[in-house]
DNA sequence: TTGTGATCAGGAATAATTACCACTCATACC
DNA sequence: GGTATGAGTGGTAATTATTCCTGATCACAA
């Protein structure tokens, strides 16, 4: 009987997701890469791009498109917003109510077919504010 | 006397600017390059990126660091927000009012000393659109 | 076992961006 | 007008993030 080709769960995508579901932080796929391989020494950093790529795709984690240069990528896949340190770039969550209305308001505004939205706020994490105290940054 | 150093309006920077404001759509780099080389033919690719981030740094433009790889700019300065097309990574604004209170709304809930937001939309353009009904995307 | 397709590691290739450097240009001062 | 100075330029090299390619390996079914 013919069934269904399905992603295998591989020692790789194991840890992968294993170690992305340990950290709160929205890791780049080159920090999940030196997380990953304190454990599999050998992992490939494409293996890594690979099965982020692919879990993302098949909506096991999120990968977020942000701002800045990196992809991140994140293990809780309920839909909620983020926050980015403009000095140090690292990202949270933010704990806030989605805006659920807002994609039918675009809707009328706009001739795209809206699927979703995101919220970014951009700000100073408290470790950046702290030394934006001393050393000013005209 | 010792006068403010100040940022010349050299030729190049004129020409970009031009260029930039003559379009609705939200031009990469690379994009603005190849508009501006119409006119300069001899402008080199480092110039467009040196001058589009300086003008974004003193907010004569905008930089959009918003998904996909590439970062984006716009003549309009006035903040508002931004739909991108899923499938052929076009930006657009959407004319919806901005959320004011949001900001407050995070402030409240995070540790991060908010300094603004942005919201962005997926969706299908009108183009894209049309072609996804024929040719579905499983 | 053995064939098949999924997956892997490693490295090469690509794309976007930034850094560097020698040269040019505009300006201020003589 | 000459010229020193620093901002700006164009061309190229380097860097960064990501994707692609290839041959080897693995899991599973016949």
């Amino acid at each position: 009987m013919q069934h269904t080709p399905q992603m295998r769960l591989t020692t790789q995508r194991q840890i992968i997701l294993e170690e992305l579901g340990k950290v709160t932080s929205h890791p780049t796929a080159n920090e999940v890469y030196d997380m990953v391989r304190k454990r599999l020494p050998r992992i490939g950093l494409g293996t890594v791009y690979r099965n982020l790529e692919l879990m993302s795709d098949t909506g096991m984690i999120l990968k977020l498109e942000v701002g800045g240069t990196q992809k991140r990528f994140d293990a809780t896949v309920a839909p909620h917003y983020h926050i980015r340190c403009l000095s140090c770039g690292k990202v949270d969550d933010v704990d806030i109510p989605m805006i659920s209305d807002i994609n039918r308001i675009a809707a009328d505004k706009s001739k795209y077919q809206i699927l979703g939205h995101h919220i970014e706020f951009t700000g100073l994490c408290h470790d950046c504010s702290s030394v934006e105290e001393k050393v000013s940054i005209n």
